[in-house]
DNA sequence: TATGAATGAGCTTTCATTCAT
DNA sequence: CATGAATGAAAGCTCATTCAT
């Protein structure tokens, strides 16, 4: 449990330290970070019940006891995990400027993005299935993660709005339901290429088929947002 | 291993007993039966790495050793209730009957027999997610599941021949893109559930909101599949 | 334990009954012999640690719970194998008729004997060395076991006598030392015909390896008893 | 199996650390020694089957993961008692120095160290009873094992030509042959003390029994290589 | 900070034995 | 006599975590 390890040893994580760092620190920092990487591959991979500490410490390279140092357990190894790839994906997500761009460009682009985090992220989407696989309850319990907004239902608002006033949208259309709809074209293909790969007997990685796939969902979403 | 297991003491589980089964077989039955129960929701919550067979033995009220007994193995147990899952799913499937009905009506009741599937069988939808976790590899080690065909495709591609000769679909619509994209919508709602609650601080497990959601998908397909 | 299954539920083996037996006595029988089969084929390759009550129900083709039925328990099974094993033996031995041979001859034939009797017997040199392994604690247990007399030794007393008698043999020779060397010669090399066949490069399972080694022995033997 | 564990985390046993070991290594090593005299007691007791993990980790007064932390699996705890005890026998071989003495005393010297080393080694033979209770196939797997070289055949071959030369003993001796039976003399007497001491009501373990024993094989094999 | 060694609870699995019919 | 089902103790092994330096 992550209260239980900030109540005892656990060392605040050397991310930001203000002014130049000495070299035991950049030190300690390179171990963190290796530990880091280490871990989202062996969550990534696993899921939380599956990694394994001794996995992530030889993969990392790093001494085992250094996790719980500067991580305090496996669980609040796993949260830090968690945080850091929904912050990277909020990041990208506030990055996106659609507000300057024509409505239909800025939904154009939004699902091409959703994609394209997927493929560039593929940590992200095993990570999202595995919280879920535990009812969310690392994403609930996490303050910085409830803090994180999903800013992007604001800016679909807007790109809504435009182009309802503009007259290229249709009217009525909700944000949220849109958004969700977006989502799931993108997650679910990169989420299920394994069973959907096997069942079907195509090779869903392949960048023939991510591209048709893109066009499809680029295809449903305009048409149903453009006006008839 | 299945194979593992086969190949020692495992009992070919009485499934389908054919005449009377007498009152050993019958207790027998119930037992593999109690087992698979428990089985189901331990995989279903916790995953296969995070299952316990103790606790499967004790939610089953069976002697854990039965498990071995009919089973073989964890592993063995897994594959034995996401082979089930799988076959639920697809005898639903098998009968749907959507070519009798209007191009449009079937498109609709397609999309909307997709949730309406994971609305009554959640465990599918975590099976499917923990499933892909593993990256399918019991699906592949499988022969049972590899012989389950999708049929829900040429039902689909029947579908949208009628639909174009009728008129009242647009022409060269990808039927294995169209199903994706429905599963899509329906998966995602359910998988991602826990993370949109948090994240979105609504319950998506409520009645009103699934309702929206149907709704939702099935105009996004709808207004897709439409001829202009 | 022999003596609890005693006080408790054991059947006396069928062996020799008296009269003509009928068909259902003649089942049982059929059953016994069977189990009495495999159980000396699994603990003579695996030793009484090793076996498997399940393997020995499974190669005999009889209902596991028939072997507690019939012999109360593993270790009682083992011992009753061990008996007839040990009987076998002192059987043989007892039908040599070595007085009746010339002194020299009656060495010679001893020696053979012994090596030829672990040939057609396999099993019984692997039982001795498992019973060896248990410190002969099955064989210190059983009165039968303790009844059997080895009557090799007076019958080798008879023979020295009558070759010193003879003037063919040397004087004064211990025939339990000699008996302990002779069967030294035999034993050990069935005995140890897996590490040293290993260790030495050769096969001493091929007959022409047992015939070199069979002649060395007797060589040896008859060089030591005659006179000079 | 060695080599899944060496695949895995097993630790190279510190047998032999260059330098001045520090004191946690030297830690480690006892902790490593303790736990190999008590395998080989519980191994030499009980063979591979019979033997109990949880027994050795005991008796050794050393945590039961330890076992696996330096040794993987019992199995390959096994083998390295299995490689240690074979060693040394190889040593002692080794160190013999037949070479120098008249061949007869050579040969009495051999005998004699043949049972010497029992006496003082008693685990040997049973080990050497458990491997041919498992067909060698410890020793055949083990690369270390394969390597030692029985290097006493030369040496006879050499102190047999020497005694041929000087006229002392006779034409022909095949040394492997001759080996063989000075291995049976000694190797049956300990491996089957307690059948035997069963059998005949005479405890084989006391001094004067083992005496009498040695000085008969001694005189069984002297007689044989001699000259007449 | 860093490391190898150690710990104890708990995991999957095995096995001899017994029950119930 | 015979059978499949059931039991419980214990086996080998794993794993997150902590100790000691």
């Amino acid at each position: 449990m992550a209260n239980k390890a900030i109540l005892k040893t656990r060392k605040e994580p050397t991310t930001t330290a203000s002014g130049a760092p000495d070299q035991r620190s950049r030190r300690s920092e390179q171990s963190q970070h290796q530990i880091l990487a280490a871990a989202e591959v062996e969550f990534t991979n696993k899921g939380l019940a599956g990694a394994r500490v001794d996995e992530i410490a030889e993969q990392s390279g790093v001494n085992k006891q250094m996790i719980y140092y500067y991580y305090g357990s496996k669980e609040d190894l796993y949260l830090t995990v968690l945080e850091r790839a929904y912050a990277g994906m909020r990041k990208s997500e506030s990055e996106l400027n659609l507000k300057g761009l024509p409505p239909l460009d800025a939904i154009r682009k939004l699902v091409e993005f959703k994609f394209d985090y997927y493929i560039k992220n593929p940590a992200m989407v095993r990570l999202l299935a595995g919280e879920n696989m535990l009812n969310a309850q690392y994403l609930k319990k996490s303050s910085r993660l409830r803090e994180m907004q999903v800013s992007l239902i604001d800016v679909l608002q807007s790109v809504l709005s435009a182009g309802e006033k503009q007259k290229v949208f249709r009217k009525g259309i909700d944000p949220v339901q849109l958004y969700f709809s977006i989502a799931s074209l993108s997650y679910f293909y990169f989420a299920n290429a394994p069973t959907l790969s096997t069942a079907f007997g195509r090779n869903l990685a392949e960048p023939k088929e991510q591209k048709a796939r893109i066009a499809h969902a680029v295809d449903l979403i305009l048409t149903y947002v453009r006006k008839t």
